[in-house]
DNA sequence: ACCTACCTGGCC
DNA sequence: GGCCAGGTAGGT
């Protein structure tokens, strides 16, 4: 049961306001964890209620580019640019730091933040088994922009960011300029796969610490060491040894093999 | 498809 | 000082 809850000033917090943030989550149970591409759903339910109607009001939070959540000891002085503190029953604190405040916490019940446009329509994940082949190709199809713009449109497919995106690019061999509605079904069958492979790889690794990525227990993940174009720009293509390529795409740093990828 | 903005910080 | 960075929103 979260049985404080402090905001900083600057904070991370979209919706709704800051007193009636914390009178709706105190006294409450984080009931339940889920994910959905980039946001984490907390499930809150009323404490005490005991067998009566759930709250349905959930916690969503993404954390943009530097946001970092950790279960730590009350007692210990809070990192800089820590702006959410929930002090839970447990003993632990649930805390969020975000250097930049890119990232985003909302709380309500879903037709609430819909009808507030503080969280946006997410699209199926491309992965997991999640979506079919049929279903992805559907997106696919419908839409004549680059690949990689499709790839990192949340509202579309969700959960692929910059790195990903271009990982499962290379896997595929397919460029992230080329018009996702002209792929043939073998090139988005390879794709598909691509994707599931760069975020089995991902995860298996705890992600990709390039820079200051850290996963909840403050760790760096290990896919950083085997990540095949991002970052990698002028070094060597690891499948045919020409040189990778930058570019912008999307208005993203991108880059990829111009042989290997087509 | 492009800009700009929102932020801090590391690097040159 | 300028440029760049894992993301997204808003405007043209």
């Amino acid at each position: 049961m979260v049985r404080r809850a402090w905001l900083s000033p600057v904070g991370v917090l979209r919706y709704p306001d800051p007193p009636s943030f914390r009178r709706r989550i105190v006294g409450h149970n984080l009931a339940s964890v889920r994910r959905h591409g980039k946001f984490i759903f907390i499930d809150l339910d009323g404490a005490g209620d005991h067998g009566s109607v759930p709250a349905s009001e959930l916690l969503a939070i993404h954390l943009g580019m530097t946001g970092r959540l950790s279960l730590d000891d009350p007692e210990a002085v809070p990192p800089p640019h820590t702006h959410l503190r929930l002090l839970l029953s447990s003993g632990a604190e649930l805390r969020l730091q975000d250097y930049r405040r890119f990232g985003r916490v909302v709380l309500g019940s879903l037709e609430e933040l819909r009808a507030h446009r503080v969280l946006p329509v997410l699209g199926p994940e491309p992965f997991n088994g999640a979506l079919t082949q049929r279903q992805f190709d559907a997106v696919l199809r419908r839409s004549r922009r680059p690949l990689k713009a499709l790839l990192l449109d949340q509202s579309r497919l969700a959960g692929l960011g910059n790195i990903y995106a271009d990982e499962a690019c290379f896997r595929a061999g397919i460029r992230p300029t080329a018009v996702a509605a002209k792929l043939t079904p073998e090139r988005r069958r390879r794709l598909l796969r691509a994707i599931d492979d760069t975020l089995a790889s991902a995860t298996e690794r705890r992600g990709s610490s390039v820079d200051d990525y850290r996963d909840g227990f403050g760790e760096k993940g290990r896919n950083q060491e085997v990540l095949l174009v991002y970052g990698r720009a002028g070094l060597p293509c690891p499948r045919c040894h020409g040189t990778l390529v930058r570019t912008v795409v999307a208005g993203r740093t991108t880059v990829y093999c111009p042989r290997c990828q087509r």
